[in-house]
DNA sequence: TATTGTTATACTCTATAACTATA
DNA sequence: TATAGTTATAGAGTATAACAATA
């Protein structure tokens, strides 16, 4: 069942394009929501000289030091190659350190500097006045039922891939 | 208030990470979840052939006969040099057509062939299964808060950038 | 042997400038 | 001049194989 009229895309300059098959799917309507909280997100880190994975490994290892590449790549979801250079960028303004580990010479102990938990601090507040406007028509039930389906998928696709 | 220890993530083979600031922000779970969603897509695509961006154009073209390729890339969120490579893709299958138009001989009237439509009928019958299997768990109106919710993000987003 | 971090590489998606042919 | 489609190009994100150092 379709509806008439309802499921139709109005841009700004163009006509009207029928949406309706892709706006059946869940997963189309959490990919054009992302795109619009990415760039959001992207604009509130551009002052800092952050994007959204280096601003990711920077939290990760603030409210984790210690913890190894390998760690932090998992944690991540992002295979071990491509989170070298997302450190090396961090390192490299001297946000974080890569701290050699006497009992294993093979890991490195991540950790903050104080630059870096100072940028990780305004951004994060930065990030947070952002979210909160973007998210202003959105009560916060409502927050909490859709943070509780992202997690189910989550965990479905853990448990599918057993 | 940070939670205890709920917000933790018990990764495989790996130890435990504190990921409470990330998960604070909606933005993070919905990217994980659509990664997720993205993944299995992926996957439900492959014996067709078509990956996200190519399934998405078939389905517009499908479904809006004769669309120009500025309206589709304005209804796709993509630059139109981008959509070139896409298009290309499926003509080169004989899954759509570039039709020249008489009346405005630089524009194309894009359409699906026969063949297009067997295939985008075949591939959503997979892409809805694999969806729900993912879905599986969510109820109904879990399902319709979100996309409501989604909805919404989008719809913020438009007003912003006026 | 296995693991950590690294290099090299390739593929996809995305974004911008500039070209052509039409209008 | 303005628009539709295209080319060229560059930047990110992502994935795999193979290497050196270390365990």
């Amino acid at each position: 069942m379709k509806p008439a009229l309802s499921d139709k895309t109005h841009k700004s300059a163009g006509p009207i394009v029928d949406e309706s098959t892709l706006q059946g799917f869940l997963g189309y309507q959490l990919k054009r929501a992302f795109n619009v909280m990415q760039a959001d997100l992207t604009q509130a880190l551009k002052p800092h000289g952050l994007r959204m994975l280096t601003y990711t490994a920077l939290i990760l290892i603030a409210d984790n030091p210690g913890l190894s590449q390998s760690q932090l790549a998992a944690a991540m979801d992002v295979e071990r190659p491509n989170l070298v250079v997302i450190l090396d960028a961090l390192e490299h303004r001297a946000l974080i350190l890569r701290e050699r580990v006497p009992s294993d010479r093979r890991t490195y102990a991540l950790k903050v500097t104080l630059k870096g938990r100072q940028l990780y601090e305004k951004a994060t507040a930065d990030v947070k006045t952002h979210e909160q406007a973007l998210l202003a028509g959105i009560d916060a039930a409502t927050r909490k039922t859709v943070v509780e389906a992202m997690l189910l998928i989550r965990h479905r696709a853990a448990k599918d891939s057993l």
